[in-house]
DNA sequence: AATTAAATGCATCATTGTTGCGTTCTATAA
DNA sequence: TTATAGAACGCAACAATGATGCATTTAATT
């Protein structure tokens, strides 16, 4: 992502273009996966840990970046999709961890994810799985 | 379950029947659903917060519970069916929370639930579903 | 009743989440 | 270009949870 495509993303959220929120995104568009709170941190040089705290929560809000929370309570981020806006997100994927290089995926799924409870109307479903990535698996 | 039962069980775990074990198996038994970790301090008294939090993580190890967070990083725990071994855990439901009680369930799925990712080796599978439970669908 | 390994309870520290509030800065309009 | 308003930041402060070390206590066994 260009920094001039970047300020219009957050234009378009009505957001402010300010240091951090482009730094953020900057670093999410090139890494191009899910992210970890420690690894977003680390890429991150003179910040402040509530603003990034709260920008992350922003960015959440507004439908730009979407949570992955795993087993061990950590804290996993990503860019959404273009579909995902200020109104809602609207993801259509698994999270995937792979238990030896611990990266996090998100993988789109061809068909909705559907399923039926008896009795109970799901509204929401997330899925994650784990085991191990196209690169460590050969 | 009854306090026999309860020291059955720890026997079979090789566990030690301590107060803080019995009473909390007492109240996830009697609870009979996953219960959240600040209702699991709340039906506590006289506790000591380290050894509820070890305690937790050896009932975790042992497959005795099982823990389910949730997107807010609330941790939940429900007791383990009985296939659940110091081996292992053999889960197969789905943890699911209702938007309005905000209870959480566990609901057993008839078939084993599946997921094939291209290019991926699969080895656990976490579905979290949310929506509104049978008492407040009606 | 004695013994021993397990479990507890306390101190201590790190991380993360959260809110309030005064200050600073971005975006807009004059 | 500058003035302005509201948004965003940065700091203080606090709570909750996770985690480890270690001396003491306790459960289960001999």
């Amino acid at each position: 992502m260009t920094t001039t495509s970047i300020k219009k993303l957050l234009k378009t959220r009505n957001l402010k273009a300010t240091e951090l929120r482009m730094a953020l995104l900057e670093i999410m568009s090139n890494l191009g996966k899910a992210v970890s709170y420690q690894e977003i941190q680390n890429s991150l040089i003179n910040f402040d840990r509530i603003t990034l705290y709260r920008t992350l929560n922003t960015f959440i809000e507004r439908g730009i970046f979407h949570k992955i929370i795993l087993e061990d309570h950590q804290s996993f981020y990503a860019l959404c999709s273009m579909e995902c806006s200020t109104e809602g997100h609207q993801h259509q994927h698994v999270h995937f961890q792979c238990n030896q290089c611990k990266e996090v995926s998100c993988l789109e799924t061809k068909e909705p994810i559907q399923l039926a409870i008896s009795n109970h109307f799901v509204d929401d479903i997330e899925i994650t799985a784990s085991g191990l990535c196209q690169e460590c698996y050969n």
